[in-house]
RNA sequence: CAAGUAAACUGGGUGACCGCCCUGUAUUUGAUACAGGGAGGAAAGUCCGAGCUCCACCGAGCGAGGUGCUGGGUAACACCCAGGAGGGGUAACCCUACGGAAAGUGCCACAGAAACAUACCGCUCCUCGCGGAGUAAGGGUGAAAUGGUGAGGUAAGAGCUCACCAGCAAUCAGGUAACUGGUUGGCUGGGCAAACCCCACUUGGAGCAAGACCAAAUAGAAGGGUGUUUGAGGUGCUCGGCCGAUACCCUCGGGUUGGUCGCUUGACCUUGAUGGUAACAUCAGGGCUAGAUGGAUGGUCACCGCCCUGUUUCAGGGCACAGAACUCGGCUUAUAGGUUUACUUGCCCC
RNA sequence: GGCCCCGUGGUGUAGCGGUUUAACAUGCCACCCUGUCACGGUGGAGAUCAGGGGUUCGAAUCCCCUCGGGGUCG
């Protein structure tokens, strides 16, 4: 179950780095790239110029949480790395820059948090 | 009441909803349901010391480190406890790499006459003077200048003599010892060992990515060197014992990037008794207290608590340092606020 | 997670086995040379020696702690 989700080698990360595209808010950088299977994955990148072991583990599982309440469509697999900013952010802030972040790169199945939550 | 010293503890709480990891039980093997557990005093820095694992193993010497007042504690330590000495503070109390400079070597810039063996200006005597002799009181240089103060003494002076103090040696007493106190003697002759060194004690090397096993995959008769009783190699070097042969080392090329164990019962926590000034030890009873692997221990909301700002109906903002990775014993560093105990000094009242 | 290494002008390096001058190259600034630029020549500025403490008469150097940067592992 973990392992559909979780972008977990160095390879995988680095494919995304070099092939995939961009898309900016003031404080999340998100990468995306097609992988052809039949699930969506996603990982975090917190380097250390961001804050303290406990900073960057709190933003990890906030964002974990955050990505893991949104409705991904399928098919692809996509980093999200965290800007010096976000460390003063709060969760809904981080809320608002993934979902809007999201929805550019079209990534967000049918409507309504309603049914995902529901599902899982 | 104020200021301070030392030690110990704590480091937000409650509820609702939604999630994560591990263990156990049941259904049964896809997972689900229920129950239980889930970060710290520093988890940090990785500065010391150990357990554990591998280097096949054992011994001796050399080399290279480490520690350094005394006694005790400990598995061990550079840690802790108690004591001594020196220094700081009115005091409670705090700090100290605190062995050896008559074993040897080296260094002590500039200034100064002189920095380890000496006399510049002086002072006194002989002497017209030049010069010679005696001396180290005073001046000056320096971080440091040949015991300090006073009296006697003298040509002038000087431990030359005496008293006290400091220091050295011997001896006596106390103490396990560091050391302290007394007596006597001769009266003395610099610093640096976190410079080399000497003395005492002590250390083999690497580290859980150690190491063991299972499964999968591929291409080694590849190239070079050394060696088979004339002995390679065997985790600093040398020697001795021992092991020892399609063996060891280097280069080039190929495959895998999965899983299990190690992995949490341990020099463990806690209560009581006994011994000890204490650190700590022993005995008896009770307890099980995180084990992830891109890495769990979280999120949202409400109320309460504390702090700050406006102002006192209330509103807004904030709540330290910081996150286990094989496990312990210490040290060091970071840390908002709060609590308790003992003690010191000052002021006021009775 | 473990184990190592480094820190000196803007940049890259020296630094006497402690005491006196922090040196060199390049870069920067000014002047000379040239019709102009470059090259060349002359002069100058620029360093809390990563930070703090200790030993010493005296520390960039010796010792301890902290901070920052980098490397490596089956």
């Amino acid at each position: 179950m973990k392992a559909s989700w979780a972008l977990t080698k160095r390879v995988q990360y680095a494919l995304v780095y070099r092939k995939g595209s961009t898309f900016i808010s003031g404080l999340i950088v998100m990468k995306v790239l097609s992988n052809r299977l039949d699930l969506s994955r996603y990982g975090f990148s917190v380097t250390k110029k961001v804050g303290n072991a406990v900073q960057r583990n709190r933003l990890k599982r906030l964002l974990r949480q955050i990505v893991g309440s949104q409705l991904l469509k399928p098919g692809w697999d996509i980093v999200f790395i965290v800007r010096r900013r976000a460390v003063d952010a709060n969760y809904h802030q981080l809320e608002e820059a993934v979902a809007s972040l999201l929805s550019q790169a079209r990534l967000v199945q049918g409507n309504g948090k309603a049914t995902s939550s529901k599902i899982n």
